[in-house]
RNA sequence: GUCCCCUUCGUCUAGAGGCCUAGGACUCCAGGUUUUCAUCCUGGCAACAGGGGUUCGACUCCCCUAGGGGACGCCA
């Protein structure tokens, strides 16, 4: 049998280091066993998905020398290779499973959805779909199908027993059928869900091993159970760990730099991020620290992962990078400098800065070193010029803090808008508003333009610099209440809580 | 709340019943090299979650408890 692996990112924001280390994973098993590895988009929320997205991740994953073998740039025999092209297919495949009564039509509204699942929770059970448009009668679904009623097609799921399903590392999971929601397959807006989508390519595009991220292991049921409907041999399902924030819950954003583009930017070499990605969980028979993937992947076995959650720890990739850096003759340091950010495209982007406040060159470094490079260390008495007392610093901080993490579209005007609405809400004229964030992303009282600092930062810089702000604040763990309850208060003046 | 997964130094990990006085790496500390700093070198601190079994023997196998994590969406 030809191994064949993929990795699946769905572009709904930038590309996260997570799909960095499954990428990595999987092409290495593919490679380890003279295999394929296919890289695919799985787009099949509408709302969320965004050309640039995915082109980031695809920049991402080419900037870390991740190559696949077939994907939507260079096609391939079982394309397309991006999901919502694929649209028709999923729509075919959901007709068939209606057709042969494992799915059904639903026109339960959110609302009622809802209050159903609410109720459930209330009395200490497992929300799930209570099946009430399973009995319709054929009469009544013609009719309100012919009215054109917004409607989803939903899968059948056995009512008794459990669901056993062999996982690679794990050996037999065993998960009782009364956990596994009847899952819609095909939305309202006629996308397929994951669940559909994944198993429909998968099967498809024929592959046979699936490594992803533990997270997935409670809806495998579902996922058997497709498989099952459709008369498919389901592939081999491996789960992978999960990488873990520095207190072990799952990597996010709001608590770690996410972002391949965070790690590029400042200035960790795509070597050694692949490389630091390929500890985790595993390592070297000879516990050699410093490999290639494909030092990896002559090496490489699946039995040796690791199933403990990681931590990702910045301090030993820096580490890392400071060995393959520290190792590199002079000539390719020095292109890889200008390749990193002194590099015209990047130039570009600070000159508009710069420009008009600059008589010499030597004023330059004086002036972009916290974009450049890294912001100097700060200390409380930093933000003693703010004028504002600690209370209202902290305040400041922590709910603009909050809003970044919730920002998908990190433009300036965005940005300006949302430290308006809180100037206003904090009472302050902007400018004084602005001033311990200023301190805050610069070290300075004084810098360049806030809002396209944090532009030119981007969003896990940005984010990573007010953290550390609020921890040189200092907030008590009674503040920090206070703050989120706060900041809850603000949201709800706005009209738009979350 | 329900279900599922996991558990070796602070962190990444080695360890497939005796090789374990539990090894390596990062961090930290001390010393050395270096006009400073960094690098580099040497040394040090530091862990088998707890309790029961199984066994001549358990970090390794089984059970329970505890702790951590994940899932529970017309998101993936």
């Amino acid at each position: 049998m030809t191994v064949r692996t993929r990795i699946a990112p769905s572009p709904t924001g930038d590309p996260h280091v997570g799909t960095a280390y499954m990428a990595l994973f999987n092409a290495v098993y593919a490679r380890s066993q003279g295999g394929q590895f296919i890289l695919r988009i799985e787009d099949t929320d509408a709302a969320r998905s965004t050309a640039e997205s995915e082109q980031m991740i695809l920049d991402s994953l080419r900037w870390l020398n991740i190559e696949w073998d077939e994907g939507p740039d260079c096609g391939g025999p079982h394309g397309p290779y991006r999901q919502s092209a694929r649209k028709h297919i999923y729509q075919e495949h959901a007709l068939k499973l209606i057709e042969d009564q494992h799915a059904f039509y639903c026109f339960c509204s959110p609302e009622r959805l809802d209050q159903m699942r609410e109720a459930q929770r209330a009395a200490g059970e497992n929300p799930r779909y209570d099946g009430l448009c399973m009995h319709l009668s054929e009469s009544e679904l013609r009719s309100r199908l012919n009215a054109g009623e917004p409607h989803v097609v939903r899968m059948k799921v056995p009512e008794h027993g459990e669901c056993q399903f062999h996982d690679e590392l794990r050996g037999e999971i065993e998960i009782p059928w009364s956990q596994v929601d009847m899952q819609v397959l095909l939305k309202n807006d006629g996308f397929p869900t994951y669940h559909l989508a994944v198993v429909v390519d998968d099967h498809l595009m024929e592959i046979s091993h699936i490594l992803r991220g533990e997270e997935w292991i409670n809806s495998t049921p579902k996922h058997v159970l497709l498989y099952e409907y459709f008369g498919w041999q389901a592939p081999v399902f491996c789960h992978l760990p999960l990488l873990r924030n520095p207190d072990k819950s799952k990597l996010s954003k709001r608590k770690h730099p996410t972002s391949i583009n965070y790690y590029r930017q400042i200035g960790i070499l795509p070597e050694a991020l692949i490389n630091y990605l390929g500890m985790m969980g595993w390592s070297m028979p000879d516990e050699q620290e410093i490999f290639s993937p494909a030092q990896m992947a002559e090496r490489f076995e699946l039995k040796g992962i690791h199933l403990g959650g990681p931590v990702f720890d910045l301090e030993k990739l820096s580490w890392l990078n400071g060995q393959y850096l520290r190792g590199m003759d002079p000539e390719e340091f020095m292109d890889r400098i200008v390749e990193w950010g002194l590099n015209r495209d990047n130039l570009r982007r600070l000159v508009p800065l710069i420009q008009q406040r600059t008589e010499k060159f030597s004023d330059l470094v004086g002036q972009v070193d916290y974009l450049v490079g890294a912001r100097p260390v700060l200390s409380a008495e930093d933000f003693a010029d703010t004028g504002l007392e600690h209370e209202v610093q902290v305040q400041i901080v922590d709910h603009l803090s909050r809003e970044l993490d919730a920002l998908r579209d990190w433009q300036r005007d965005e940005l300006f808008e949302i430290c308006r609405s809180l100037a206003e809400w904090h009472q302050l004229k902007i400018r004084d508003y602005l001033k311990p964030l200023f301190v805050a992303l610069s070290g300075r009282a004084v810098s360049l333009p806030l809002f396209d600092s944090m532009v030119f930062l981007g969003p896990d810089l940005t984010r990573m610099r007010l953290r550390e702000a609020l921890a040189v604040l200092g907030v008590s763990k009674k503040q920090a209440k206070r703050l989120e309850k706060q900041h809850r208060e603000f949201r709800a003046s706005l009209g738009s809580p979350q």
